[in-house]
DNA sequence: TTCGATGTTTGACGAACATCGAACAAGCTA
DNA sequence: TAGCTTGTTCGATGTTCGTCAAACATCGAA
């Protein structure tokens, strides 16, 4: 829960960004934060066990395309979107917008009343 | 080898096209054929057995990302730009000048003298 | 300090995946 | 017909992945 390690922007890797965003749990996820507004973890609605998407924020975490702060109890996500655009020029806004337009992800969700 | 499938391009998943792509080989295949060109498969050189090679591309076409085609015993690979770029505006480019630029999909390349 | 809320980690499981070599199928060519 | 070339398919194997429940760790509040 400490230990929040993210990549550095200049060694984030395509193959593994793509393979991250090749999951639609992660991918409805982040298509949640592409408003550049950071959510909390218990807004965060999924169809899956609370530790499946605790896995999931990892991958995605992990592969650098969001950042999570942790303030007291609770986690706080973002995109990395600047950092994203730095290394692969062009490549989220597509992305997020052909998730956007078929609908990809969905399952995945912002919950009423959560922490911030 | 013979009954080559093909989904539409109304069909093609995000999720899944992102997916085919998180991976070195199927990323550096795509990069060989950014071109538009066709390429033989005999052209094809990846750190790979040919039957893994064989799976890899099925996985592609699978996607919808390439084409294959076959004249007599052999085959012929092309990616399918104006489907993905009418399915997911603007996705393809980025992905290909990022995979360039950081020169992902490493250990495929063009063979000399190949067919076609 | 005890309790409750919030995420993370662990362990386990089946499914999917990447990989290989060998066998196979299809189509030229001799 | 027999043989060669070209890919595909078939097991087999080891790995990774997605998933869950349960145990754990951390912090704030009572």
């Amino acid at each position: 829960m400490r230990d929040a390690h993210h990549p550095h922007t200049r060694d984030l890797s395509l193959v593994e960004v793509l393979s991250a965003l090749g999951d639609p749990v992660r991918l409805g996820l982040v298509r949640l934060l592409a408003d550049g507004r950071e959510r909390g973890w218990g807004q965060l609605s999924a169809p899956v066990a609370k530790s499946t998407l605790s896995h999931h924020l990892r991958v995605l975490r992990d592969a650098g395309i969001t950042r999570t702060r942790q303030e007291g109890t609770r986690c706080y996500v973002a995109l990395r979107r600047a950092d994203l655009d730095a290394r692969f020029p062009g490549l989220l806004a597509p992305v997020l917008e052909s998730a956007e337009a078929h609908d990809a992800g969905a399952g995945v969700h912002l919950r009423e009343s959560g922490p911030l």
